[in-house]
DNA sequence: GGGTCAACCAAGCAAGCGCTAGTGTAAACG
DNA sequence: CGTTTACACTAGCGCTTGCTTGGTTGACCC
């Protein structure tokens, strides 16, 4: 059993797998699997990670800290005008969610398989971009863009956005950036 | 082995089985939970299914024979107006989803365990319910209610109904009807 | 050039998995 | 009455699972 720093060989195992589990889910992705798409035998797997339920951890960590960063950055590279700043949540992550998405799907669809511990220690980094787009929610409402409980579209809007995993095809016509304008558009008051 | 006939008990069973479907999880529900579950040893589950395959078809096929149907009763009983009907949709989708929920949930989110003979049997089921939802939004679309793309419009507001599984609380304040009205206040531009 | 250490491997264990085979039993049927 | 049918049981097979153990390799270090 190794020391469970993040050294680069490890970082490129979690991302590794993380494919894998978006690929299978994770209860259906053995070790086995795991250790084949990495190159190694299953034993060797437990050097890098205390047990399979670390390795999830990992993957969790690191697409909810990607997804973090990049809308951050979204927001930073806008004005301050509330619909550009929502246009650019929306699409920072939808381009999270679709091209780099393996970690951040797995971040979505796979919380539940998290034991106590390890959800209570990776919560305050979901907490952390709900926060960031309830700030932005807070602005359009306050600016009169869209209107409604701040709760509930948040809400909503999160899970238009989450869905898009079950049915966008990154190879198709669309883009994200068609995808978040057109949603921008569906729920705000403002054109016609 | 047993004929796969719809007997009562079946449909029990096939109940009880949705319940730990959606607790667990497809993949972690074991055989023997499921029996425990309905009162009887693990080998006498499949005098009533083949194998747990078919399990959960049954539960998929009943979760969305359900929401279809009552969707379609949801439909029959409002009048014309393109509001009225997509507030009955959204209303008759929630009250699925949060009261009698468990067969419905696991038709979305254990949809990718069906094998491939499974999910072309049942496609057809679920096709129905979703040109359900587009011709709603179609009349919506005439209307002038919302505006946008139709398909794009549907998979956004079917994702932001199906995300409520994930942080609703039935025991709380909020009702279905609460949900479904302030859904269509946000999507739609009439009022203010 | 002996010691250290991260990275890997071969082998396998204990537990749990889906599923089967063969049997018992009580009600329903001709 | 004897036969069939529906439903349940016991026992366990063959396999896979997550994980452990003990040992090997090769790069780096003073």
């Amino acid at each position: 059993m190794n020391v469970m720093n993040d050294s680069p060989r490890r970082k490129e195992l979690t991302r590794q797998a993380a494919q894998l589990f978006v690929q299978e889910g994770f209860d259906r992705t053995t070790v086995r699997m795991l250790a084949q798409e990495m190159g190694i035998k299953s034993g060797s797997l437990f050097h890098h990670f205390r047990d399979k339920q670390e390795i999830l951890a990992a993957v969790i960590e690191a697409g909810t800290e990607n997804a973090l960063s990049l809308a951050r950055a979204a927001l930073d590279h806008c004005d301050s005008d509330p619909e550009a700043r929502l246009h650019a949540m929306a699409r920072a992550h939808l381009e999270t969610l679709l091209t780099d998405r393996n970690a951040h799907v797995v971040a979505l669809y796979e919380w539940r398989r998290l034991d106590p511990e390890a959800r209570a220690h990776l919560s305050h980094l979901r907490d952390a971009y709900e926060a960031l787009w309830e700030t932005v929610i807070d602005e359009a409402l306050a600016a009169g863009l869209i209107r409604g409980d701040r709760f509930l579209v948040s809400r909503f809007v999160m899970g238009a956005l989450n869905w898009t995993v079950r049915w966008y095809d990154p190879d198709g016509e669309r883009s994200p950036e068609d995808l978040a304008r057109e949603l921008v558009a569906m729920i705000s008051r403002t054109g016609g």
